[in-house]
DNA sequence: TTGAAAGCGTTACCAA
DNA sequence: TTGGTAACGCTTTCAA
C-alpha cells in the first residue's frame, strides 16, 4: 500500500520512507504491473486507435502524432487496421471494449450512421475523424472540404480562369461529395463539366481528364479529387499537347511528396496531418479528463501555390 | 468457473450447459475481460511492434501486414513510435513488460548490442528486424542487402556497363555498410568512384551524382543506396545533359511508388513489406506457442527491371 | 502516516 | 460434469 501510495504520488506519505521506497524499487528494478493497474478499474492507460489503412500515408502520419502526444501523456495506442472493413471495424470495438481502453479514435469510420452511437458509447471517450455525426458524446473532427474547395477556385479565378471543369471522386466518399457539391455551388459557370472516377488514383485520372478535355477544349482549369488524379490529369495534358498553366491549370488536394516532384509542380490544399493527430488526442485526453471542450471541429485546409497553377 | 470454460472451449462440459451459457452470453452481450485475463497469467493476447518512425511508408507497410495477420490470431498490436530515439525505445520496452505483451516486434533497432539481449529477456518471444545480433531466444529477419547488391551489379555488367560508381548511404547506417563493402567487393573495377550522404534523400543524391559525374564523365552506371537517391541523380543527369540509360544507367533501391512514376522509370530492388510483416509475427507467433522454428531468416530482394536500367 | 482487508474479473486446482 | 476457493497485482476504504 505505501509503495502503491509512492508509486502514484499520492499523499499522505512521510518523506523518508518515500525515499526507502524509491530506493528498493530502483534496486528491484521494480516495474508496476500495468494490466493489474487496469482491472482495479482506473485506468488502462491505453487507447484504441482505428483507421481504415496504416500503409496509407494519409493515415500513417495521423496515427504518429497520435502516438507521440500518447507516449507524453504515457498512453500506448492500440493500432487497428479495418481494412474498410465495416464489419472488421465493429469486431474491433468490441475487442478494444474488452481491452478496456480508456478512448478510441477512430478515422473514417465505414460503419452505417445508426450503428455508431451504440457502438461508441462503449468507451470512456470517442473521436471520430473524417465523419460528422450526432452522436452523444462523441468529439468530431472534420476537414474542412468546402472551405478548401472555396480557396482552390477563388485561386483559378482571381487567376483569370472562367472556365473550370472537375474530377470528381468516388460517388460513395463523402468527403468527394462535399468537395464536389461545393466546387458546383460555386464555379462560375452553371453546369460545369465533371466526370467522376470511382478511385482517385492515377490512372483514372489520365483517362478522366483526356474525356473531359475532349469534350471542353475550352477548359480554363481542372479541379481533381485528389493529387494523384491531378497527376494523372497532367500527364493527359501532356499527351494532348496543352500546356501546364499556360493553357489550362490543374490543381489536387492533399500535398502528397510527389505533388512537389513532379513537373509541373503542383498547387494542392495541404493539411499538416502529424500536428492533426497531435491535436485530435489532445482533445480526447482533456474529454477522458472530464474536461468539457468543444466537441466539433473544422479543420482547414491551407493552400499550396505552385507552378500548376500559379 | 463453467462460463470460463464454456469461452475456452475447455474440456469437460455437457453439450447442453454448453448451450445454455452461450445463450446467457449472447442474452447478456459478455464479452470477456481482456485486462482479468491477462491478470491471471495466461496471455495479453498483445504484442509491441516497434519501429522507428511509422510515418515512414516502408515501417507503416510492415506493420499493416503485421496487425492483419495478428488480428487473424485474435492479437492486437501496442504500436510504439521510437522516433529513432533509443532512450525512448527503452522507456518503450519497459512498458510493454508492464502491459505483460507476449512478444515484441522491433525494426530497426537503435540500441547498442549489449543492451539487447537483456531488454529483449524481459518478453516472452521477440524478433528483430534488420538488426544482426546472437541474442539468446530472439528471432532475427534480414534483408539480404548484400545479396540484393550482387544482383543489381550482376545486371549493369551484364548490359555491357564495366565503370560503375556508387551513391552510397551514411556511414552509420549498418545496411548502407553492408550495401557498399559488397558493391566494393564484387565490381570489376578495383577502385570505383564512391560519394557517400549522410541522408539518403533527392536533393542529396543529386548533388552527389553531380560530383561523381564531374570526376568521372565516363562512368557508365550509377547505383544508388535508394530510390530517393536514385531519382536525385536522374535529375542531375538531366541537368548535365547526360542521357538515361544510353549514356548512363541508374538503379536504386526499395521500389518506392515513386519509382515506378518517374521518367525514365527506375529500375530498382523490391521487397515486399507486406508480405514479410506477415511473415514476421507468423514466426513470432510460433515461438510463442512453443514451436521451435528457425530463429535466423534471410529475407531477398526481388529485381525490378526498368527503364533506367534495361 | 501506515497497513490490513476487500475487491477488480478471470483461471487453476481440487472437491463434490 | 460442476462449482467453491484461492490467486494474479494492484487500489480503495477504513482502522490503527
Amino acid at each position: 500500500m505505501t509503495v502503491s501510495r509512492v508509486i502514484n504520488n499520492k499523499a499522505p506519505i512521510k518523506p523518508e520512507t518515500r525515499q526507502r521506497v524509491m530506493q528498493v524499487i530502483r534496486d528491484l528494478d521494480f516495474e508496476p504491473n500495468h494490466i493489474a493497474q487496469s482491472l482495479t478499474g482506473s485506468r488502462s492507460y491505453s487507447i484504441g486507435v482505428i483507421v481504415v489503412d496504416i500503409a496509407n500515408p494519409f493515415f500513417a502520419e495521423i496515427t504518429a502524432g497520435i502516438e507521440t502526444v500518447a507516449w507524453q501523456h504515457n498512453y500506448n495506442v492500440i493500432l487497428c487496421n479495418t481494412q474498410e472493413d465495416p464489419m472488421r471495424e465493429r469486431q474491433v470495438m468490441r475487442m478494444l471494449e474488452a481491452k478496456q481502453v480508456d478512448g478510441v479514435i477512430v478515422c473514417s469510420t465505414r460503419l452505417p450512421d445508426g450503428d455508431l452511437p451504440t457502438l461508441l458509447q462503449m468507451f470512456p471517450a470517442s473521436l471520430l475523424f473524417n465523419r460528422d455525426i450526432a452522436a452523444e458524446d462523441a468529439i468530431v473532427f472534420m476537414l474542412a472540404d468546402e472551405a478548401g474547395m472555396v480557396s482552390l477556385v477563388k485561386h483559378l479565378v482571381a487567376g483569370g480562369r472562367r472556365r473550370l471543369g472537375m474530377i470528381a471522386g468516388g460517388s460513395r466518399s463523402r468527403s468527394a461529395q462535399r468537395r464536389l457539391g461545393s466546387f458546383r455551388k460555386i464555379v462560375p459557370d452553371k453546369d460545369p463539366p465533371v466526370e467522376r472516377i470511382e478511385t482517385a488514383h492515377i490512372r483514372n485520372g489520365f483517362e478522366a481528364a483526356q474525356r473531359l478535355i475532349t469534350r471542353r477544349p475550352d477548359l480554363e482549369a481542372l479541379v481533381c479529387h485528389n493529387d494523384l488524379a491531378a497527376i494523372g490529369a497532367i500527364q493527359a495534358c501532356n499527351t494532348l499537347g496543352k500546356r501546364i498553366p499556360d493553357d489550362i491549370a490543374i490543381v489536387g488536394c492533399d500535398d502528397i511528396p510527389l505533388a512537389n516532384l513532379i513537373a509541373p509542380k503542383l498547387t494542392t490544399l495541404r493539411v499538416d496531418r502529424r500536428a492533426l493527430g497531435e491535436l485530435m488526442v489532445r482533445n480526447l485526453f482533456s474529454h477522458i479528463a472530464g474536461e468539457r471542450a468543444d466537441r466539433r471541429h473544422v479543420i482547414r485546409h491551407q493552400l499550396v501555390v505552385r507552378e500548376s497553377a500559379p
